[in-house]
DNA sequence: TTCACTGCAAACCTTTTGCAATTCT
DNA sequence: AGAATTGCAAAAGGTTTGCAGTGAA
């Protein structure tokens, strides 16, 4: 393991990801990622659309249910099950997550008063989680785990 | 607290809680409760519907969207947020959950091969994520966590 | 130039709402 | 009888699909 510095953007990070991919970087992409870069609300396609009306650009909201999409199919995004909505995968804490192998973790903060969405990135916790989950669920159940998903809903300090 | 046995089965409770609420024991309630009574899948209102149907029963969809509101309202299924389905909620294990007030938890284990969900009701594991979910967030972001939903994707015995 | 991507239109599916008719209690 | 509940119709959302046109590489 390199101690480079990753570039700290969301989006030069999504595009490295889209280009290698040969995924094309279209305006509409640009735009999409631009505004999940700046904000921890989780956004439903209309709320995407809405705000890049409102900064005056057009885009279809077809488009945004795509890009949505590919961004959840490269693992550039979150979904928040309880509403559907949209969140950038957050980047800053990979070695810690590189690990443990969740870099591409399920487990949210959702805020109820503001919407504000923050990813839980945190080895002790899921150890402790998984650890139990799995004594839990292969002793009495036989259940084979191979995906999961915790929301935690509540109030940011903000909010309180 | 009492030793009293309570009733083992799920429709007969559901009826006596919308008893005691004075709402009315319909035709139709009576037939979505004993659907949910015999599965362990969570069900789709339209599941539902098809079910009932099959089984020579005429019934509204809407009447089936209301009466798992009301379900739900009262504590007596559970909404599966991945799929948006209903489950009945499950007796059993009061005793257990009083002590934590997880009565009416949400933390299930879903089969992807058969749609069997179960409900993970265990104090244990209750204790473990709340402590370190409660610890971990109030220092760090502040978050006051009011509620929380957990799903564990995997393969029940049967599927693997 | 080529192929991925977008926009538009329309279809589709799910869920909600209003209101009159029904049916529990 | 009186109030809650249902069924029907219709509206309202949200999401998907097909296809022709556009644009990135």
């Amino acid at each position: 393991m390199t101690a480079t510095p990753f570039t700290s953007s969301f989006v030069d990070h999504a595009l490295e990801v889209l280009k290698s991919q040969g995924l094309r970087i279209t305006r509409q992409r640009r735009l999409v990622l631009a505004v999940l870069d700046t904000t921890d609300e989780a956004l439903s396609a209309y709320e995407m659309k809405d705000r890049l009306t409102a900064q005056g650009e057009a885009i279809d909201t077809v488009s945004i249910y795509r890009i949505f999409d590919c961004l959840e199919t490269h693992q550039l995004v979150h979904r928040v099950l309880s509403s559907g909505k949209v969140r950038r995968c957050a980047l800053g804490d990979e070695t810690a997550c590189d690990k443990h192998q969740h870099h591409h973790c399920h487990h949210f903060l959702i805020c109820q008063g503001c919407g504000r969405t923050d990813e839980l990135h945190c080895p002790e916790i899921l150890d402790q989680l998984e650890a139990r989950l799995e004594a839990l669920a292969v002793s009495p159940s036989g259940f084979r785990i191979t995906g999961h998903h915790l929301e935690l809903m509540g109030l940011c300090p903000a909010c309180q």
